[in-house]
DNA sequence: GTCTAATCTCTAACAATGTTAGCTTTTTGA
DNA sequence: TCAAAAAGCTAACATTGTTAGAGATTAGAC
């Protein structure tokens, strides 16, 4: 390891250093919460700096552009939402599934700015970036938990990295519908369906094919 | 009926107006144009404009704002999409449903500019607007086939407008996350985890709960 | 305490964006 | 031939992300 090479450096600092770390979060947090109130359409480098009573180029002390700052949010968002997707799959194997789907719907509405910014939608770029840990983070642990149901009931994934991919895409394709207002009948109507459609999906990933109904 | 009132009118006016609409078309076909060839953020009015060798402003005469000409394409996404599923509806049932999942697939893959543009990513604004006629004309065509499928197997959909929806959402979350290469194993593998899952989950729909496998 | 170098933060400016005003030129219909 | 209408342009505006450069503040060595 060649980590902490160098003396020690001086205690004023280390003190400057953690003010610039505040200073970024506090970048992070205006952005984001401008976007939470207004839109991401009202998130300018102007209006950033403006709500911590700083001038706009300050922001280019913490990010090397816009888009970088985007982007850390982006990963923001998948830290927390695996936090979520942990917590969830804490349930027991029964529930577990839906719980995560739960989890999943639940982060996306208490947060949909964080999750416009995953996803790139409504003037985000996306694409661009490579995906962040925090995102695999996230992955596995719907894996694990995939794989944990599936042996919970006797059986085992065909293709586990599949299955996580396929009800990932339906997740996040119900999500997306239900927060553009694409849905009839609105949110709630949306999440039922989404949370109804789990279970068959799941089934299907078992080995042996077209699996059938769940088990009771 | 009040349409064709007054007297008929001149033919030069006629013609003009025949201008006035291939003009339209045209903006519009160089935007999709842009989009398809360096992506939603080199699509600038002057460079529509550009283009077709006018000057930015005679955008306005055509269109209120940018974002109109941007809502115009998105209808006409969904009409091109819309006549692929009815296309791919006429195949025989057994094969219908994964017909129409391809032809989705296809469709959002051949132009993927369009497919942004109706669902809002990269820089498309969406949500304002309201989801056009094209858009639930696409949707009946889904529906109509799904009960199709379902009766020729001597079954029915138990909720057939949440049917459309929640295949509706898987299909687009699959293509949503290949296209933002969120998929690991690329575009192909997408495509096949899609297709794969979608008999199951509409197996699911069918009265009578978490169906079983589809009959041979 | 004083001096130099680093760091912080600002104002001013830049090019590019969407959009509007106002003018000139062309076309229309009598 | 002429007035009205339509088409199309140039010039401008405010707002965007971003950079340059100057002025203030602080750090650490003597």
């Amino acid at each position: 390891m060649t980590t902490k090479a160098g003396p020690e450096p001086s205690a004023s600092k280390k003190r400057r250093e953690r003010e610039r770390q505040e200073m970024r979060a506090r970048l992070l947090d205006a952005a984001r919460l401008i976007a939470a109130e207004e839109g991401w359409n009202a998130v300018t480098i102007r209006r950033i700096a403006g709500k911590l009573e700083y001038s706009a180029p300050i922001l280019y002390q913490h990010f090397s552009s816009k888009e970088d700052l985007l982007v850390e949010l982006m990963t923001v968002g998948f830290a927390e939402l695996a936090e979520r997707l942990r917590l969830a799959a804490e349930d027991a194997p029964g529930r577990r599934l839906v719980a995560m789907a739960e989890a999943y719907w639940t982060f996306a509405f208490a947060s949909p700015e964080l999750y416009q910014a995953m996803n790139g939608m409504d003037g985000v770029p996306f694409g661009t970036a490579e995906t962040p840990r925090e995102a695999r983070d996230a992955f596995r642990v719907f894996r694990v938990a995939l794989q944990d149901i599936a042996s919970a009931r006797g059986a085992e994934l065909a293709d586990p990295a599949g299955a996580v991919d396929t009800i990932w895409a339906f997740l996040h394709g119900s999500v997306s519908l239900a927060m553009a207002g694409r849905i009839a009948g609105g949110t709630e109507r949306a999440r039922t369906l989404m949370v109804d459609a789990v279970e068959p999906l799941f089934s299907a990933q078992l080995r042996g094919g077209e699996g059938g109904p769940a088990p009771r």
